[in-house]
DNA sequence: TTAAGTAACGGACAATTGTCCGTTTAGTCA
DNA sequence: TGACTAAACGGACAATTGTCCGTTACTTAA
């Protein structure tokens, strides 16, 4: 019976859940917990918890896919409620708000053309976003030819807000601010 | 005869001074040079290393304040020598090229308005972006209310695009992009 | 069912970061 | 000039990250 559903050993699957879970508690009690501690208390070596996860940065990532792939999938979803325009908004709204990226999370995008296991969850949010351009464009809501990976690259930027009194307010103004730089038609 | 000039006593300058220069030279060689390395190169303990440098990116900071400090007197500069839009333009190029902020180096003012050390060298930085607006803004070349902050936040941007064939492009892309979101008249 | 092959394990170890604290010394004042 | 004091030093130590490699056990195929 060939078990491998995903090219993953089961043993292997087994320890990488566990892991998973474990670190999504201990991180989210305290982003600083030692990688270490949460390989014990997930009762796995040193060894099997670094192969899994090189970085504290993978293993963020990982934790965060899931919510990652459901703000990629959000964007058919809106398109398919809203005009274009709208659905694009209401996505970047969505985009800021978005909890996981908050605080010690929010560095994860960055750079990710470059890291191998970064590139997939990238790649998906600028699927997401040219879906959502192309669909402004056919719609004649935005100028044409805007790049994808640039304005993802702009929206990154709110990932970064600190947390301050008025970090709200400052998101609708960035956002405007890039709407504008798109030529979108209000 | 008091000698401080800078609120530093004498040999801690000597040490600091030190320090930085070794840093440069190892930093621009490798990146990753331990700071352990760095300490024992300068003649200092890991002590007085981490005292005058508390983090890595602490040391890196102080290493490019001398480039940023530059390219916030660039804007007044260029404000003299060209038209206000121009000279926002001509701007954001350099900082665009600003070799100092490449590579590691990108991550340091992120969250600058959070620790207080990167504070100084941001509000540099937001200065010389608000004189370039309100510049731009006189003369009617942009739309008025852009905020100094948001715009200094999406060209941050720049500095953590991947040194890639065609960086340069997607900068130009990037700045124009942003300059639409200000209601630039070209 | 068993044996072989290999993916995965996990703890020991190395490397680096970051802290602490007793010692030294620059700067001050009589 | 000779203490005095506080700033600064720097090495030892603790904590964390990251690597290595001999051992274990899941899978497959006969």
């Amino acid at each position: 019976m060939a078990v491998e559903e995903d090219g993953l050993r089961a043993d292997a699957r087994a320890n990488r859940d566990r892991i998973l879970e474990v670190a999504r508690k201990a991180l989210t009690h305290d982003p600083e917990t030692p990688l270490s501690a949460i390989g014990k208390a997930a009762g796995v070596g040193q060894g099997t918890l670094y192969r899994h996860f090189p970085t504290r940065e993978a293993l963020a990532l990982a934790i965060y896919r899931e919510e990652i792939n459901a703000l990629a999938a959000l964007a058919s979803t809106l398109l398919q409620k809203h005009p274009p325009l709208e659905a694009f908004r209401l996505w970047c709204a969505q985009l800021a708000n978005s909890s996981a990226m908050k605080r010690g999370v929010a560095k994860l995008l960055q750079g990710a053309t470059s890291e191998d296991d970064k590139r997939e969850t990238y790649e998906q949010m600028v699927l997401a976003v040219r879906s959502l351009i192309a669909a402004c464009e056919a719609a004649g809501a935005i100028d044409t030819g805007a790049n994808a990976d640039d304005v993802l690259m702009l929206l990154g930027v709110l990932w970064q807000l600190p947390s301050h009194p008025g970090r709200d307010s400052q998101s609708a103004r960035i956002i405007a601010l890039i709407f504008g730089g798109l030529g979108a038609k209000d």
